[in-house]
DNA sequence: ATGCTTGGATAGTGACACTCTCCAACGAGG
DNA sequence: CCTCGTTGGAGAGTGTCACTATCCAAGCAT
């Protein structure tokens, strides 16, 4: 197909498909001639990948490219490709190092780990996970808010995802291929946040009005 | 305390500060001279909840507005005015209503919240809960991609946070007035969020490793 | 033949969150 | 009393980001 079959059948224009193949979330189509080109299913399915993630996940073009990238490093094995991947998508400001607040941060995020019994994105890893430093980045501003929420209050919520990853990578292992499992497990761990965030902001709503609601 | 002094003990710049006065989310000090004005502790902490809420809530500053305002709608309860400050939050792209997949979403989410027994954010309320729009996105998303999720797939994502936010809420409930606990509420929606989502990455990566893991 | 379409390159747009530059009014040291 | 650095306020400028609009020459369709 052509770019015009394609933006249609996407949704996206074909201004927007051009700038994507530009900064390389698209891989060039097929010359057919010096001025055309034709792009397959596979490019559909990729652009609506790329639209997902940058307009559902809100991940910058420049992650996206990396984490796409990373799909398709063939010398990693699934858990690496997939490590590379979520390494890749943003993960708010790096602890700031000149505020005490980080270092409760820092230790209250090591103690829920030793407490979960999860050795990624321990502080002397090196280098740590990039969400070890969100996490800690948010117990800091926290703290500092004079909200302090120690590794026993984390707890639960690290039990609680700890299930909820189980039931993510099983779904992930009913595609049969390496490739797309990656892409899968990249897919649902991007387009579950806002799914787990909303559902969350709904089930504080419902708890709310149970206990403060009036009328 | 002189700007200089709030701009030293926040570690916010004195043009931050004055983009924050100018914006309306600082409220202007005491005028003590024509060109001077004094801040209190207040301002600090008001301060300092405004950056997380920008920085580590990755919020807007317009939206950070409207949220803060919410806070001091004198004519509200707890629970309405908890309400109108996670309404104020960012949430997305509004679903495309003609898109297909947008109407699976929307069923798919409304079947969630019947068998969760939710009765907040369903598609006839109206106006439905922005969260409820931030869900039907991502499910629809998700379904466009060829990964649907049902109902059933979401229950427990549903439950478990049901729960936690019970345990977000006592923590609410430990604070005396009206007014602390709704500042806490929101600073505890807010910044939970990346708390949760680098948690979950982090549960992800420990799962994964377990199962595709080499070395 | 001719007029619309295509792919590619370049420049422009609008939103956003600051950040810089000025300026007159203070206020502390000499 | 008189500098002279500092302060608060206002407006314009900056850098980034995700597009978006404009050109252009080379097709293709009629």
């Amino acid at each position: 197909m052509r770019l015009a079959e394609l933006s249609e059948r996407s949704g996206v224009t074909t201004a927007t498909i051009k700038y994507y193949l530009r900064e390389g979330l698209l891989h060039p189509g097929r010359r057919v001639t010096a001025t055309q080109s034709e792009y397959d299913e596979e490019h559909l399915r990729r652009l609506r990948l790329v639209r997902a993630l940058i307009q559902v996940g809100r991940i910058p073009v420049a992650s996206a490219r990396e984490v796409l990238a990373a799909l398709q490093e063939e010398d990693l094995d699934r858990n690496e490709r997939l490590g590379t991947a979520v390494w890749a998508l943003p993960h708010g400001p790096a602890p700031d190092e000149s505020d005490p607040a980080t270092e409760v941060g820092r230790r209250t995020a090591d103690a829920l780990m030793d407490r979960l019994g999860w050795s990624y994105g321990r502080a002397y890893e090196a280098p740590p996970a990039p969400a070890y430093g969100m996490l800690v980045t948010a117990i800091a501003a926290l703290h500092r808010l004079g909200y302090p929420c120690s590794a026993e209050d984390l707890e639960p919520y690290g039990r609680a995802l700890e299930l909820l990853a189980v039931t993510d990578l099983d779904l992930v292992e009913r595609y049969r291929t390496p490739e797309e499992q990656v892409e899968a497990a990249v897919a649902l761990t991007v387009l579950y946040e806002p799914v787990l965030l909303s559902l969350r902001r709904l089930a504080e709503a419902e708890e709310s009005r149970r206990r403060f609601g009036g009328r």
